[in-house]
DNA sequence: TCGAGTTATGATATAATATAACATTACCTG
DNA sequence: CAGGTAATGTTATATTATATCATAACTCGA
């Protein structure tokens, strides 16, 4: 656990990436012990190949990676163990991208719907979650004004990332 | 034009629906003209179709709903209409369903990056389109203090319309 | 008006994402 | 160990979206 959020605001370029896949897989493991839900092995490697990097990662890639290492996985055998780990608030879909992103906020009980807001770097693809409650409430103000009951909120955030609005004004398309 | 925005806040259950499509088109027109594209008899019954009801729509109900008229239409019709749609700040695309709505907010110049915030009623499943600065403000300042340089925002709200919130607390699900 | 360039649509194929349905295994628990 | 539940395996298919090439329509200047 430690600092507070591993995912927001972005990692450096040269960051400890291992130390983000063990930070995540022991929140992971505490947090499923604690809710009695059995973090299975094949639902441990997806959720590290999720945590391959900060970006957004498609369900097929995943399988792809899956398959590598394990004979006759399937479509199902991803889908089932993404819906686990959202389930379990251990990580995100990002709408705009069909895609998952490991969750950044380790505090979060899952229960109390946990939406998140993302900002996805167009350039190199890398995600910073943010979980700003001034955001949030904003939004729901508005909402219950006009008579609306929220349930849930998705919020995505396309742009420019601080290292890549730095560097190439416009320039070529980074690695995350 | 007149009442500044057609979508939000929701419709009444027997609103006149044929005034709000006549009134989409009618925009669509001035804007296309305007701008100097064209705004063909397929586009034009692309964006009928899009305004069939103040839900979102999918590309595939739209090709069904169009071949029911005009034989040999084929996804990449649809698409292609709905890219111009798009394009034109004519429709927005809902992210979280994969699926399409009518563009609430008649005064926008395309150019603007209109983003937009969405309530989509998850019984009925009418949209409300809100364009609420205070909204995008919030998110840019929290991400430019992250150097964060926004692009696009989305923002979608599921939950219940005031109507369905306050008929069936949680009953089955009306027709939009 | 001709015809070259551009825009729009037609048509076919396929890619990318996601779920349904049923079978099998593992594992717990009385 | 029987019976139930949870997890995974397996096959098929649904849903959403794009690539590619062909054809038609429109436009605008020579």
């Amino acid at each position: 656990m430690a600092d507070g959020n591993i995912l927001a605001p972005f990692q450096p370029k040269n960051h400890d990436h291992a130390k983000c896949v063990a930070e995540a897989i022991a929140i992971a493991e505490i947090r499923c012990a604690r809710d009695g839900r059995s973090f299975t092995p094949l639902r441990r490697r997806v959720l590290e190949l999720v945590w391959s990097s900060h970006g957004p990662v498609g369900a097929y890639g995943l399988l792809d990676a899956l398959r590598a290492e394990r004979r006759g996985a399937a479509p199902p055998t991803i889908y089932r163990a993404l819906d686990f780990l959202m389930g379990n608030g251990l990580i995100h879909r990002i709408e705009s991208l069909n895609a998952y992103v490991g969750c950044g906020s380790p505090d979060n009980h899952p229960e109390q719907h946990h939406g998140g807001q993302f900002l996805i770097c167009g350039d190199c693809g890398s995600v910073a979650e943010l979980d700003d409650p001034a955001i949030a409430r904003t939004i729901s103000t508005r909402a219950k004004a006009l008579g609306f009951h929220v349930e849930s909120q998705t919020i995505e955030v396309t742009g420019l990332c601080p290292r890549c609005a730095g560097t190439a004004e416009s320039g070529a398309r980074h690695a995350p």
